[in-house]
DNA sequence: TTATATTTAAAACGTTCGTTTATCAAAGGA
DNA sequence: TCCTTTGATAAACGAACGTTTTAAATATAA
């Protein structure tokens, strides 16, 4: 049995609780007890529980960016024209590795994401911005060209509301499946759930315009 | 000028920070200060924190509900065949009319639903279901109604990513409509951004099947 | 080995939070 | 009138939090 060094454990488990319960919600004597290392040794090897949140984060950054950045450029590059399911394509490739680079990783990446937008911390936004500022630029580029007919406001716009759609199924998704189960008796997982929702904001983007 | 009583006062200042901080960001000391009482009045007046999130969320479900009841009941009860589109249309104007019923009243009671759905605080979500239940359940009905083509499940999955779009959007509004401003140099206001985000999740919940 | 740096451990600090208590003023009814 | 109820106010309580301090243990290098 290899000995996991103590940063590690604490990443491990902080990144379990920070997906499940939110950053604000996850005290570092959770964290801490449930790696079984000393409530200090957060503030010794990070420095602060928000730098804490910051290297949860950093460990799928490291991972995912790059890996979209091509994925945008090789889309961004091409001379043939492509839809917004093309786009869409690309971005899910890179998500779904990461479910090897960890258990669960998709999933958890989204939900740390997802809480990240959603509970109000200037530094996540600050960080993800500055971590994902080409990647986004890339994306809303090809999403532009995948559908030449709207105007960069409204792109704009449905970009939020995808992410928005995103975001919060990712946060919620353990409540979803569990009510899938219980209602419909079927067994999604987090690819099963992403095949559901690219569909419904694919349509979305590439919707007409304001209804009559 | 007529005196407001301290109930009211507390009300009135918890709506706005509960709308703008989310539930857990907003401490009793900052709302009893803005609103200028005494901190234990709202132990008195309420009993908890618990009791007051319930009771701001209250003021708009007792004007809300019954108004949607009705419109939905309208459209589940008529023999003509009706679209998607009519369906969110019926919710459309039971929720502006809250913008007469209170200054900005649509945004803050779908902000108040959003943060309530996106903090998972248990009671929140207990208490909504049960004063929204047969709304939830009339709505159901309808939007399956209108699309009769998509099996029980998968309308189950797309109301949910319907329901992240608008709480997400909302929940962000402010920042989305600054960011508008700044980029665009455009004013959208809570109508103008209901207006942009219907055709998005008419077109998704409407949508095809599973991309191939 | 000794000396130095790194890591762990326990305890406490200072702050903020929701809640409770104790006291007092005002109002209402018999 | 007196007495009870209702409401407002200041103060304090106990718990939880992130963080810091202090000291001990362990690893590293000379």
């Amino acid at each position: 049995m290899q000995k996991v060094d103590t940063k590690t454990k604490i990443l491990n488990a902080a990144e379990q609780l920070f997906a499940e319960r939110g950053y604000a919600d996850t005290s570092l004597r959770l964290i801490t007890s449930q790696a079984e290392v000393n409530l200090a040794s957060v503030n010794y090897h990070f420095g602060s529980k928000k730098e804490l949140i910051q290297a949860v984060l950093a460990r799928y950054l490291e991972v995912c960016a790059p890996s979209l950045e091509q994925s945008l450029a090789v889309l961004n590059k091409s001379d043939v024209p492509f839809t917004q399911h093309d786009v869409f394509n690309c971005l899910l490739a890179p998500l779904l590795e990461l479910n090897t680079f960890r258990h669960r990783g998709t999933s958890i990446f989204l939900q740390l994401l997802g809480r990240g937008y959603i509970e109000n911390q200037g530094h996540l936004r600050w960080f993800i911005t500055t971590h994902y500022g080409k990647v986004l630029t890339a994306f809303n580029k090809a999403v532009q060209d995948a559908n030449p007919d709207l105007s960069k406001e409204e792109i704009f716009w449905r970009l939020h509301f995808t992410l928005g759609t995103v975001v919060f199924t990712m946060a919620s998704s353990k409540a979803l499946i569990d009510i899938a189960k219980a209602d419909f008796d079927v067994d999604v997982d987090i690819e099963g759930l992403i095949k559901r929702v690219v569909p419904f904001i694919s349509s979305g983007v590439s919707a007409g315009g304001t209804l009559p």
